[in-house]
DNA sequence: CTTGACTCTGTAGTTACTACAGAGTTTATA
DNA sequence: TATAAACTCTGTAGTAACTACAGAGTCAAG
């Protein structure tokens, strides 16, 4: 038995995750992590399982996932379940979002980079990013 | 003299603008729109500045600008004293921004795809997207 | 035994809106 | 003219996902 599990308090679970001791709070309120044990002074006390979880939520985080697709990925995975193809679903509507949201950044970029490009930059206040931002 | 300058209630300059009549209001709140002049009931009465005006923030928020940039731009042209420079400054600066959330969702793009395309959707509850979520 | 670093709770602030509730006003129609 | 529909008013609260306190208690080192 080579494996202990470790308990930690909020700060070294913050520090090995990289997530704020606050936010780690907040998923606890909000249902995300589970409320872990506390010592008799209340302090909370985290363990592998908690570790995992919340690295977990980070990753999804990191990519893009809302607290409610991601709540909804852990309860098919609390389940156990859970199918590949339902995971995959949920994967492949939070890609379509992505890609929508690039799309839209997109022609954001491309009309700026025009009106940067109609645009000398000179010392007058006459300007053809103000006209035609004016111009819907 | 054949422009009359038009004198419109809340509900038709959202219309016109299809700005929501509770935005307008925040606006206003905010102080991004100008207090406008009031019926003896208290009504609003906006005019052809509110008009353009909001149409002028209308289009920044199209383009992604942020409140406080959207301040910023109509602090410049409300003094008269802007030049061309510091709008392009401001212009060029949002569209950095735009193109780092650009290449930030590309980056989740590419892993999502990459995950997906790994996934064949079976009907086990065997995912390569719930390991790869689980390993970071 | 004291100092500093940690943790606890609850609440408020952030961004850019949106959505009421409850009251008064205007307008169109019968 | 009466009344009903549609509009507007105010203030407040909710949304997403945190972040930042204040004020109090706790733990570890020197």
């Amino acid at each position: 038995m080579s494996h202990q599990s470790s308990s930690i308090f909020r700060g070294e679970l913050s520090k090995k995750t990289d997530v704020n001791g606050e936010t780690i709070r907040y998923y606890e309120k909000i249902g995300l992590l589970p409320e872990p044990a506390r010592t008799t002074s209340g302090y909370r006390v985290y363990g592998d399982l908690h570790l995992k979880r919340l690295s977990f939520i980070k990753r999804c985080r990191e990519l893009g996932f809302a607290i409610k697709e991601i709540t909804e990925l852990l309860a098919l995975v609390d389940d156990r379940k859970y199918t590949c193809a339902e995971i995959r679903d949920l994967t492949v509507t939070h890609l379509k979002e992505v890609e929508e949201k690039i799309s839209d950044l997109r022609k954001m970029q491309k009309t700026l980079r025009h009106m940067v490009s109609e645009c000398e930059g000179g010392q007058l206040p006459e300007c053809p990013i103000v006209d035609s931002l004016f111009d819907s």
